[in-house]
DNA sequence: TCAATTACCAAACAACTGTTTGTTTGGCGA
DNA sequence: TCGCCAAACAAACAGTTGTTTGGTAATTGA
């Protein structure tokens, strides 16, 4: 995510493989000739989302799919493309997961309660395909594309926060940005234990939920 | 912070010299004769703090400083050794603001306030000496030094929540890390402006903080 | 005055980075 | 059977990275 990329980026979303692709006839156990595509994004995520984005090279990500470095280009122009891509996947993924827990509840509280317990667990567990969504810290150097894609996953807490009854004189905005901090700030203290994300969720919206 | 660095790291902190240093010869308006030392560690720190360890190189540091690459290495053995001492320079500034602002008051909630004002304006304000101390996410790759340093500092909250009459039912530890969570996490969204450093602190605070 | 030390320069090193190029493979539709 | 095309390989490219080595002015203590 250098300033100054080597080559100029482009802005299409690769290939694009509308014609079916054809199965890997390699390969012992056959797999599902599922979209390849798709495979590549779901192991780009897990090393983004472990490593980081910079510690993270073309090479390892090939490493893990079994394939060569520059094959890579065939699907995605760009380090920073494929990123773009993973972060799209990890956002709609998310996304997902909080609007599929709060919905046929209807108290206000519990709605959001589901959505940090969801949240929680996209960043925390086994999967962590949320993870990569806080992998990245310095923000000015986002391209353009994640910025929007965060905003737009956030604004559903924003959401959800407007229709707290909260007290006079607390801030929405800095509560849902105080409660997302919170929240995301675990992928940096977190060990698996005693403790599950769910349940830290509970309690880190219980510091602030007013008795 | 590659797990496996290209040369073994040694433990010692650099060549220290007691003996005061020359000053330097060229130079227009002649600086300082400042230890040269504490000049390479701030504007490293302005650097990893702003752009990260990855995307800061040592011939960025160098040329900031003005000086060739290759001399970093007269002071310090590595560059992550050079990230430690600038991760240990801003713990013990910020120890020591924090430490300052807590002192003289008395009621609890007073105090742990002061504290987040100070810890806000380390991480937010133009200096920003605080800002290195969260910009690294992936702990495990954290040298050992380092994360005793920031358990150290974060020791200093630990006490001042210790301090308040917080209900029964509300874990401390949890209590303390969404705090901290939530503060440090301001460095992906602040930006200067109407809201200050320290306003944000107290409304972050005031969240918590039951009427 | 002289040897030692401090703090640097100049230049290179090997390893690694993202990326490009030309070529090959295998299956599918015509 | 033929040509097409998705998807890969093989090999290199140029640039950047952290780091090392050997030398050299300026300062200092003796």
């Amino acid at each position: 995510m250098t300033a100054k990329s080597q080559r100029a980026r482009s802005t299409a979303q690769a290939p694009s493989p509308k014609t079916a692709p054809r199965p890997r006839a390699s390969g012992k156990t056959q797999e599902l000739p599922d979209d390849r595509r798709q495979v590549l994004i779901s192991e780009a995520a897990r090393l983004f989302g472990s490593k980081g984005y910079e510690n993270t090279s073309m090479r390892d990500i090939a490493a893990v799919v079994g394939i060569l470095p520059g094959s890579l280009y065939y699907h995605f122009p760009s380090k920073e493309d494929l990123f773009v891509a993973v972060y799209s996947f990890a956002v709609s993924q998310s996304l997902d997961a909080v609007k599929q827990a709060v919905e046929g509840r209807d108290d206000a509280w519990a709605r959001l309660e589901a959505a940090c317990i969801a949240h929680m667990h996209g960043l925390l567990d086994k999967n962590r395909f949320a993870s990569v969504l806080v992998s990245h810290l310095a923000v000015d150097t986002l391209p353009e594309q994640v910025v929007t894609l965060r905003d737009k996953y956030e604004a559903v807490f924003k959401d959800l926060v407007a229709e707290l009854p909260l007290p006079a004189g607390v801030d929405q905005r800095i509560f849902r940005l105080g409660l997302l901090g919170s929240m995301n700030w675990a992928i940096t203290w977190y060990r698996p234990g005693v403790e599950t994300p769910a349940s830290i969720a509970r309690k880190l919206l219980n510091v602030i939920r007013r008795a």
